[in-house]
Formats: C-alpha cells, sequence, structure tokens
RNA sequence: GCGCUUGUAGCUCAGUGGAUAGAGCAUCUGGUUGCGGUCCAGAGGGUCGCAGGUUCGAUUCCUGCCAAGCGCACCA
C-alpha cells in the first residue's frame, strides 16, 4: 500500500510538471512514512517540503497542487484514502477510506496466518549463522541475546520468502579444546573454572592426556550442555551444526582455500610464516594463515569456512557475533572478499549484556547465587520473558537487563500484557461459539467506532513492518508492535462491546474484527518465538 | 594510542533531515466489580552528552571534544 501511494505521489509530480505546473526536474526520492502523530493519518509525507527549492514556489503551494493531482488520479476507482490533506509547513497526510479499513479485516480473515507474508526475498538462500560458542562451557547471556535475536530474525526473513538455514559453527579443532582437557584434568595449566568442569571431571578425568580429556568433554558440552539449552530452554531450531575439525579442516576446504588465495596471488610469505594480504581489502596489516610451525590459524580455519559457505549457493549471509568480536569483521569480509564471495555477509553485533534489579546492577557471580548462564535466568523469568525482554531493544545497545520488571507476573511486564490480550480475544471467540454465533458473513463497514478505526489501522500496518525488519534486520520492532497492538485493543474493548444481543449484525462485524487482531497477534508472538496462550 | 559501539524522561529503551521528540516501569489523578480488570482514561517529567559545521530546517548528517562498554596475537 505504502509503495503504490509513493508510486502515486510520483505520477503527480510528473503530470504537474508536464502540464508546465511544476519546473522540470528530476524528481527525488519519495518517502512516505506513517507519521508521527495518529491525528495525521495513515500516512504522509514532505515531499513537498523537499521540493520547494527545486519547484522554486512555496511549500504549501506545492503541496496543494499535488494533492489535487492524486485526487484527479483516483476519480471514478474505489478510494483507497478517503482524505487527502494539505498541512501547516508542507505535509501532505492520507487517511484510509473506510472501505480501505473493512476490506484490510476482510483480507487478514482471508489469508489467516499468511497474512504479512512476502516475496521480498524470493530466490535469497540465506546462511544465518548464529551463536557459535566454543564448546568449552555453558551458553551465557550474551549468547542468549544474540540467540533470540538472530532466531527470530530468521523467522522474519522466512516470512518473506527467504529460504533460511540457521547455522551454528562448532570450533572445536583449536587450542581451546586442549585447554578445556588441561580443565578438566585440573594441572596447571587449567583455565576453565565452575561447577560443570566439576562434571566433566567426575566423567573424563581418565579418558587419557588433555587433548583426549579435551575431545570428550568439549562433544559432552556441545551435545549434553549447549544443544539441550538450545532445544529445550531456549527453543531454538538449527538446521545445521557445522565442526571445524570435520566439516572444514578434514573436508580439505581450509586447504583448498589456502591453495586458492595463493593461485590469485594475494598471499605472502614471510617470517617462516604464510600471510593473507588482508591489507588489499582494507585491514591496517596482513594476517597468518600457517603459522611458523607448520599449524593453521583459525583465520585459515576461516578461510576454510567461507569457502564451505560458498559452495553451499548461498547468497546472502548473517553473521550474528557477540561485541567482543567485532574487531574480527574487518579481516573475515577482507578473507570473503579474497575468496571471491559474491554477497557482501551482513554482521549484527551483539552489545554484552548487564543485569540489574531494581536500578542497581548485579554482578554476574556464581558464588553470589546470582544468574550467570541461560539455564538460570530462563528458570528464573521463563522462556517467554527471556525472549521478549532481549528482543526488544536493538542489538547494538549496550542493554541492561531488568530483573525486577522481568520477574514481575503481572501487567507491569509487557510480555504478559500482550499474552493476555490474546488470551482475551480467544476467550471472546470461545464465548462466541458457546452462544453459536456465527460471523462469516458479517459487514466489516459497519466497523465505524474510533477506536474500532485505530486498531484496524494498526492491523494494516503488519505486512509493512514485515518487510521493512526483513531489509533492515530490526527484529526488535516485533515486541513493539506487538505491544501498540496489545494497547489498541484494550482500548477497543474497553470502548466497545463486542458480544451484544441486541445489534447481532455490529455482533458480528465485531467478531470478525476480534477474529483478525488474534490472527495478527498471534503471528506476532509465533515470529518472536514467545507463545500466544489461549487462556492464561 | 588506535578501532568499533553507545550517550534521548527518575530508570530501561524506541524513533526521526521537517508538524507539539515517544513507549514501558516509577510518581500522581480519575474511571471501571462488566464479552476474563493481569483493564481503561489522563497528568507531571526532556538543553535528544558538549561545541562547531552543512541545510530553508539538525535530536537525526559531518567534524572535534567528553563519558561509558568492548576490542587491538603466528589465541580461538
Amino acid at each position: 500500500m505504502k509503495e503504490q501511494l509513493e508510486q502515486k505521489i510520483w505520477q503527480a509530480i510528473e503530470a504537474l510538471q508536464q502540464a508546465g505546473t511544476l519546473a522540470s526536474f528530476v524528481i527525488p526520492a519519495i518517502r512516505v512514512e506513517r507519521p508521527k502523530d495518529e491525528q495525521f493519518g495513515e500516512y504522509t509525507t514532505s515531499i513537498a517540503l523537499v521540493l520547494s527549492k527545486l519547484a522554486g514556489k512555496n511549500p504549501l503551494e506545492t503541496a496543494e497542487e499535488i494533492a489535487v493531482s492524486i485526487k484527479k488520479q483516483g476519480a471514478g476507482e474505489e478510494k483507497v484514502f478517503e482524505k487527502v490533506e494539505v498541512v501547516k509547513p508542507g505535509h501532505i497526510n492520507f487517511y484510509f477510506s473506510q472501505k480501505t479499513l473493512s476490506a484490510g479485516v476482510a483480507d487478514i480473515l482471508k489469508q489467516g496466518n499468511d497474512f504479512g507474508q512476502s516475496t521480498l526475498g524470493k530466490g535469497v538462500k540465506v546462511n544465518n549463522e548464529f551463536i557459535s560458542a566454543n564448546p568449552t562451557g555453558p551458553l551465557h547471556l550474551g549468547n542468549a541475546r544474540g540467540g533470540f535475536y538472530a532466531d527470530s530474525l530468521a523467522n522474519i526473513l522466512r516470512k518473506t520468502g527467504h529460504e533460511v538455514v540457521n547455522e551454528y559453527y562448532v570450533n572445536d579443532a583449536g587450542e581451546q579444546v586442549i585447554k578445556l582437557g588441561h580443565s578438566v584434568l585440573k594441572d596447571e595449566e587449567a583455565v576453565y573454572g565452575g561447577e560443570y568442569i566439576d562434571e566433566l571431571a567426575l566423567k573424563f578425568a581418565g579418558a587419557g592426556d588433555a587433548e583426549a580429556v579435551g575431545k570428550v568433554s568439549a562433544t559432552y558440552v556441545l551435545d549434553e550442555m549447549i544443544k539441550k539449552t538450545l532445544q529445550e530452554k531456549m527453543q531454538i531450531v538449527f538446521d545445521t551444526f557445522v565442526s571445524e575439525r570435520t566439516d572444514v579442516l578434514e573436508a580439505g576446504y581450509t586447504e583448498k582455500a589456502i591453495n586458492l588465495l595463493k593461485e590469485k596471488d594475494l598471499t605472502l610469505e614471510a617470517e617462516g610464516a604464510l600471510w593473507l594480504r588482508t591489507t588489499e581489502f582494507g585491514d591496517d596489516k596482513d594476517r597468518v594463515l600457517v603459522k611458523q610451525d607448520g599449524t593453521k590459524t583459525y583465520f585459515a580455519s576461516d578461510c576454510g569456512y567461507i569457502l564451505y559457505k560458498m559452495e553451499r549457493g548461498f547468497t546472502q549471509i548473517i553473521e550474528t557475533w557477540g561485541a567482543d568480536h567485532h574487531g574480527y569483521i574487518t579481516r573475515f569480509r577482507a578473507a570473503a572478499q579474497a575468496l571471491g564471495l559474491q554477497t557482501t555477509p551482513r554482521f549484527i553485533i551483539v552489545q554484552l549484556v548487564k543485569l540489574a534489579k531494581n536500578g542497581v546492577e548485579v554482578r554476574m557471580s556464581k558464588r553470589a547465587g546470582n544468574v550467570v548462564t541461560i539455564d538460570d535466568l530462563i528458570e528464573r523469568v521463563g522462556h517467554d520473558v527471556a525472549r521478549f525482554f532481549f528482543l526488544m531493544y536493538a542489538p547494538e545497545t549496550h542493554m541492561t537487563f531488568d530483573l525486577g520488571l522481568a520477574e514481575e507476573r503481572s501487567q507491569k511486564n509487557p510480555v504478559f500484557y500482550v499474552q493476555y490480550a490474546h488470551a482475551r480475544l480467544c476467550s471472546i471467540l470461545r464465548k462466541a461459539a458457546e452462544e453459536n454465533l456465527s460471523y462469516a458473513s458479517a459487514d466489516p463497514v459497519l466497523l465505524v467506532h474510533e477506536k474500532e478505526r485505530m486498531l484496524i489501522r494498526e492491523l494494516l500496518f503488519f505486512p509493512e513492518l514485515i518487510d521493512t525488519m526483513a531489509q533492515d534486520f530490526s527484529a526488535h520492532r516485533l515486541p513493539q508492535y506487538a505491544m501498540r497492538l496489545a494497547d489498541k485493543l484494550h482500548s477497543f474493548y474497553d470502548a466497545c462491546r463486542v458480544i451484544d444481543a441486541d445489534r447481532p449484525e455490529l455482533t458480528s462485524a465485531r467478531l470478525q474484527l476480534i477474529q483478525a487482531t488474534r490472527i495478527v497477534l498471534a503471528e506476532t508472538l509465533t515470529l518472536m518465538g514467545v507463545a500466544a496462550p489461549e487462556q492464561m
């Protein structure tokens, strides 16, 4: 609807130019937006202000001319907008017609859960790599934030027609596995500590040397700790776990990548090591692929891993990394470019998470009994709350997780506020069913109350929201939308009685609205990975 | 020292080259014992870190500075 409007405005300006009303100039990009304030209608554009200089006349006049031209265009056909209004400095505001609103409700009922789907990502094969924490210990809160965010993003991308592979890269080949072995053996080279190390020691301390112990421990950590947390606690489904050791190194990808880079003459030998000339791609120094002692670096593995991604035919690569790894981006990009990756990888850098309760930072310490792991946090606040909270904020903010609010089991907690709205919708529909009220053939044109209008227009913005999120990876808009939708619903509910025996036709129309709202709210929650309860 | 990220209401955070900068929590007021009141309506609260610049217009873009977080390995 937004694109169509932008198109219309463009045509209107062009028509004015042809008529000689406006000077001829190259028409700039037209941006239609949702106004800040509801009183300004459903859409607004400040194009007349932008044009005032090009057109050489005052913006208000230009706006008026554009508005008239648009109205002329729409003459005869069924009107999408009942009002096109020009205001103060030169804004043009558009208001949905009743027909648009009621047709929208009917459309939602017809499409059901498919409402909001698009073909934006048709033919795009996405490699969505996230978490990828080393198999040396349990997942922590930073992993939770990135994990939930990327998982929801995958849902959004799928809804917009992308083919998405959720991928976890397991660094099971490097030094850290041996360090884990030492830690389990509790010798002088131990680096990791904590309860889980004691648990591993009981099981594997007798498995051999540090390397052997490390190997079995890492396997156990991945299979029994990380994967269990992912599946049972976080409810994240990974399509594939790529092992650095078996899928990349042993499968020969690292070797292949190194050879390819040599062929391309992008490497150099110096100080007894083999380097990739990443400086050619914007890095401030070259990076080592093969060390003096002949072993390959982690960076070499990554080159192999990138090659492995390339061979699987992905046309878009998304990397969700913790902020503590952001320094590695330049190198990763350089490697991708050097290897000839067609698409530019997109990075979502997730800042670390702080915990606070009642405004006081909670220092994460196991001794104090504070939460540290994802398992702990989810046990404490529940899966839905954890997801909602981590999803609520843009990844680049240095967020503070509000434990006090998260633990609150009331309407103060936005998660319950939203879920309650869904339960309430279901409750009304249950009651309608009990009373054998059929609303299949109702006429949504009867929905003329101001609160109804506010609710419907919110529903109709859903498809645009989905596309926007898919384009700029802003999954954090999902919880915000859910809160706003719940808000509009409650407000409507308070003002309008749905089931009213004296007005059967209005009842039917409102039941349709209830059903439409339930569909959109449930879909929003589903995209977030949060439960949409029928009762609470 | 260099790099990345952040700085918006008391707190946690949205948002934007244009119309009076928004939400949740907290505070205060009013409504509502009703299709589930886990509700609704409203109020107060802001120099959008600071200083310049670009622009008809900057909280938004650019530069500098200040503050916070995180990085700066032939570790992974």
